[in-house]
DNA sequence: GGTAGGATGGGCT
DNA sequence: GCCCATCCTACCC
């Protein structure tokens, strides 16, 4: 019989009046939260807040384009895109309709798929899913998720199986020039 | 322990 | 043509 760690069931899916917050709220509230894809799966423990105004970081910055079309979406959604050629980056769509504003998530502790999520990753260095390029790899996350409705679908986020309190500590953000100095990457106490 | 540079392609000016 | 919301390897203390 298979592991029964296959079989774990977690919480309900995050209802989209979720996303449909400012997006520190919700970059906040989904640390502690599961990324489920599939059979694998894992608590997400770093995120980061890109923000519709007054964020020179934020790809949504440049305006409405064809890449930025979801950021400007309905919340709840999938944004993804390819960073320096080869990597990946998840994020998820925070604010009302209309209202740009997303979160990305940098790093999960793996929780269910652990095969699976090895096997993805070509020869391993480093952690499984620590940092957003190798978070979307061992998930199995590309571009073809762009758009996608994390309220339903193969691509969710979950309520853990149980919950419990989360202490948060903030930073400023990784890996950006502009508007570095701004305190919106959040990180669950313990998760690095 | 640390840092520097290359891989690699799409989006925007 | 330049700029990346990165990762890995090589090399140097």
């Amino acid at each position: 019989m298979m592991a029964g760690t296959a079989t774990m069931r977690f919480g309900p899916i995050l209802p989209r009046s979720f996303y449909e917050r400012g997006t520190v709220e919700v970059a906040r509230g989904l640390l502690g939260k599961l990324l489920v894809h599939g059979g694998a799966a894992g608590i997400i423990v770093e995120t980061e807040a890109y923000l519709g105004s007054g964020d020179r970081a934020a790809h949504s910055a440049v305006g409405l384009t064809p890449r930025t079309r979801v950021i400007f979406g309905p919340p709840g959604h999938a944004y993804v895109y390819l960073i320096y050629g080869m990597y990946h980056c998840l994020n998820l769509v925070a604010e009302p309709d209309g209202t740009p504003g997303c979160v990305l998530l940098r790093a999960l502790h793996p929780v269910s798929g652990l095969e699976e999520m090895r096997g993805r990753r070509a020869r391993s260095a480093g952690d499984l899913a620590s940092g957003p390029g190798r978070l979307t790899r061992a998930m199995g996350i590309t571009r073809a998720h762009n758009g996608a409705d994390v309220t339903r679908g193969r691509l969710v986020v979950r309520e853990p199986a149980q919950a419990h309190p989360v202490e948060i500590a903030v930073t400023a953000r990784i890996g950006i020039r502009r508007s570095a100095d701004l305190p919106l990457r959040f990180l669950l106490a313990g998760g690095r």
